[in-house]
DNA sequence: CTGTTAGCGCCTTCAG
DNA sequence: CTGAAGGCGCTAACAG
């Protein structure tokens, strides 16, 4: 037995009616008898049928689905705001097909392609470690493919961007730092092409100029995002002349593998430590009670950049828009009880 | 200016040749002559032609897509599933959609029926804590369309799934516990309708009948997957009359936080806690060095259950395949040196 | 090797 | 309110 395939037609000749009319009863419009549909519905159910979305999306030259690509699923920042995506996107009746860059610009131009030859009706896109030309998106405006960058950015002109406050939220990691008697304070950066690194920098070199602290280079480990980063941090640490009293993380893995390697090495570092870009709640509360964490909530910035995309999607015709927006953190001091022991 | 939507017919008008020759000639098959391909490639450059796969798709009767559906792409075993599932499918030309579950058999009757209306060629699928009934999946044996279970599964003929050696791996870790010198050992398990946990829970009863330790009932401790379900499982432990001296946890995040709880408590409780299912090696190795811990990899998982699935959605024709591919897990009992703090 | 023709399944005019 | 006709963009027969 062939796979039952199911069109329109097949119903349409079934109730000695055209298919045409059997369309338009699927898809609930106000010009036909509220008996006809209902006889429609029950033949389909009966026989089975489901609609090909791809010559429905063909005919209408409309997919309502939005192409997400991001570095790697597999980092917690991202997979949680692809659920935020998914849940906006979803209730506002769009599907949405994800893709991993893998840090690479050459999987992140396959992806681009990939998604455009699907007719996705909008990209939100959070850019790869590599990406420092833009060509790939410029295809974009051309077919008029709304775009909206989110977290890691570019500075194309006229896109939207979601964001969030790094540097805001690294000026208030490093002051709480400070405020708590640090003077010495190490920063564990990242990628400085990326923007949210450099803004975090930013944020930390501010909070020192305010509390008339001296910024020193040395104190700065721009690392790589690999997962050993901690521990070689942790090493450096112990290597530097001065003495550190504070570190001020803007890569979580980083500080809490170092936080380990620290006390590995007999010192103790409790409280003293920020992290900021440490969105995973279960995680930060269970391991580490007593870490400060500035939360980000990959969540709350995969559904403004979805909201922001739906809107210039379906408001293609009337403007191009460009909007910024920016996205709160908030720094959490956690209870500290576990010192007792 | 309009986007610019350039099809074959485009191209075949500029370069007085047929769409059908310039259709070939894009997907370089062997019956063009390579001058033609050459006029024809640099010609889509110029014009920045873009294929449509929703028409080619239609044409074909065939996406080169694989649905995939998990309960939560925000826990880490399934992203690197997921990551898994990426990486091969990519390699062998398909392209992934991804849908969420949230644990609730409804979105997964949806994600479903839209992964099917959008002629995904294969399904992947984890099932959701609320599955008990499989009717949802019966259309795909109807429509001939290919699935493949991994680590969550059902019980449905004549499918294939990619499991993980749940009972093996529970029942290393228990005896592990035992060898140590442990009589007393707590089971943190999960929703029994889900086999998974079934398993695990058979293994760790195995062990314990296998070294002549009697079973208790009241030291499983079967939740919900939340994330306080470790704490809440810590008080049960304290609350008990016996004197608990090892845990092992079917549930990563239980474990660690209902660890974190004993310490505030001031039990001591560091290396007799076996975990199973914990398959984020970073964040294993860095917050709880003396944790032993079974990995199962959700990478490997997700690549043998697409290496199964595409099998089967290019031999549909031949033959139907049942089969079940179990992925073993590795103890793994880390150093502990942090002890001697 | 290339052209002609037809149709995948659906939706959208335009008539009636 | 329903029917008839055409086409979205591409590819697969079948000719030549």
């Amino acid at each position: 037995m062939e796979s039952n395939k199911i069109t329109i037609h097949d119903i349409a000749k079934q109730l000695g009616i055209n298919s045409s009319t059997v369309s338009r009863a699927l898809n609930n419009s106000s010009r036909v008898t509220e008996k006809t549909k209902q006889k429609v519905m029950a033949k389909a159910l009966e026989l089975g049928y489901l609609k090909n979305d791809l010559a429905s999306n063909l005919r209408r030259n409309k997919t309502n689905t939005i192409g997400v690509i991001v570095p790697r699923i597999s980092r917690h920042f991202f997979s949680s705001a692809i659920a935020g995506i998914e849940e906006t996107a979803y209730s506002a009746g769009y599907n949405v097909i994800i893709c991993q860059s893998l840090e690479q610009l050459e999987r992140e131009q396959a992806n681009v392609n990939t998604l455009l030859a699907n007719r996705v009706d909008g990209l939100l896109v959070s850019v790869s470690m590599e990406t420092e030309n833009y060509e790939h998106f410029n295809g974009l405006r051309q077919r008029n493919i709304p775009l909206v960058f989110f977290d890691r950015h570019c500075n194309i002109p006229n896109t939207s961007k979601v964001l969030i406050d790094d540097f805001q939220a690294a000026f208030d990691a490093t002051q709480h730092l400070i405020l708590k008697g640090c003077e010495t304070i190490v920063h564990f950066s990242g990628p400085q092409n990326l923007e949210l690194y450099k803004s975090r920098k930013a944020g930390y070199k501010a909070a020192l100029q305010k509390h008339g602290i001296l910024f020193d280079p040395n104190l700065v480990f721009e690392s790589r995002l690999m997962e050993l980063d901690g521990v070689l941090n942790a090493h450096k640490i112990i290597a530097l002349s001065q003495h550190v009293d504070g570190i001020f993380s803007a890569n979580d893995v980083a500080a809490i593998s170092a936080m380990q390697q620290l006390k590995k090495e007999g010192m103790r570092v409790p409280e003293d430590i920020a992290v900021v870009g440490f969105s995973n709640e279960t995680i930060s509360a269970v391991i580490e009670p007593s870490l400060t964490t500035i939360n980000q909530s990959g969540f709350e910035i995969g559904k403004g950049a979805t909201e922001l995309l739906i809107f210039q999607i379906e408001h293609k015709e009337t403007e191009i828009i460009n909007e910024t927006i920016i996205i709160k953190s908030h720094l959490i001091e956690r209870d500290s009880s576990q010192k007792a022991h």
